[in-house]
DNA sequence: TCAAATGCTACCAATTGCGTATCAAATAAC
DNA sequence: GTTATTTGATACGCAATTGGTAGCATTTGA
């Protein structure tokens, strides 16, 4: 399951997105967090961990805020996901972590279960920002 | 992510599978734990969701044990985990309980994963226990 | 009657999810 | 240079889930 924290990441980033083709420049935490009905201790948190990710970038101070640390076309939701919550979108551990399982070599449900993984994750590399904005 | 309780039960179901198309009968929950490396107490628990779930049939006392409920062909990956742990491949909360979220309607995230979830569930659906056995 | 098998309920420890609270450091405006 | 504003870091709390374990009741074939 897509965590509650990845899913307001995800629309965090797609508001900042948004300004950004508005030609509105970034926007604080505080703001975005009255805007969108967020918490603002908890997107403080879930902020952190996407510029540790880098997914926005920061400035502190008087006027700070935040910003996509690049174009919001090249900002996927694969992206978004692998730093917001990785277990989100993992069908199984066994596909997940090569090697975790010794069966994984003839295991046939290893084969189907790897496959829609694979599709899954083409999908979300296919969904970028700038193409969920408009 | 596919819980273990869901893989073990999965493997249970094939290795039945097997069984049913070498011409040998059901099997114990003794001898299949023993077999399978599985903590018996464990496969109890997970037998018990499997057969409330109509995936296995029981037949208690001397000589009992379990088979499965109905023809391997007939039961899916789609079936299984629905029933031992249906949260393992549901993407979203949004996606998966319609109405869970007042932006559904125009929210274009959720399209996109509606869509991932649709083509994982296809091929949960396509993916039987019969096809699994070869 | 007895052994072999499942049915049922309850418990436990560790992890994760969703937040909250406190204090420290940077920076712009005055 | 003081002050208001804004992010950085750490830690805590509570509820639900996961992965097991334990004990007793019930059914059934020999
Ligand atoms: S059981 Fe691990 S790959 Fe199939
Ligand atoms: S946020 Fe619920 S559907 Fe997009």
């Amino acid at each position: 399951m897509i965590t509650r924290e990845a899913d307001y990441g995800i629309r965090v980033l797609l508001l900042l997105a948004r300004r950004e083709r508005a030609g509105q420049g970034g926007e604080s935490s505080v703001a975005i967090a009255e805007e969108m009905d967020i918490p603002y201790r908890f997107l403080r948190k879930l902020v952190k961990r996407m510029v540790a990710g880098r997914l926005l970038t920061s400035r502190r101070g008087k006027g700070g805020g935040l910003e996509l640390a690049r174009p919001a076309g090249r900002i996927t939701l694969y992206d978004i996901l692998e730093i917001m919550g990785p277990a989100g979108t993992r069908l199984s551990q066994c596909v997940a972590t090569p090697g975790a399982c010794r069966r994984a070599g003839t295991c046939r449900v290893h084969r189907v279960i790897g496959t829609i993984q694979t599709s899954v994750d083409r999908q979300l590399r296919a969904a970028n920002l700038e193409s969920l904005v408009d």
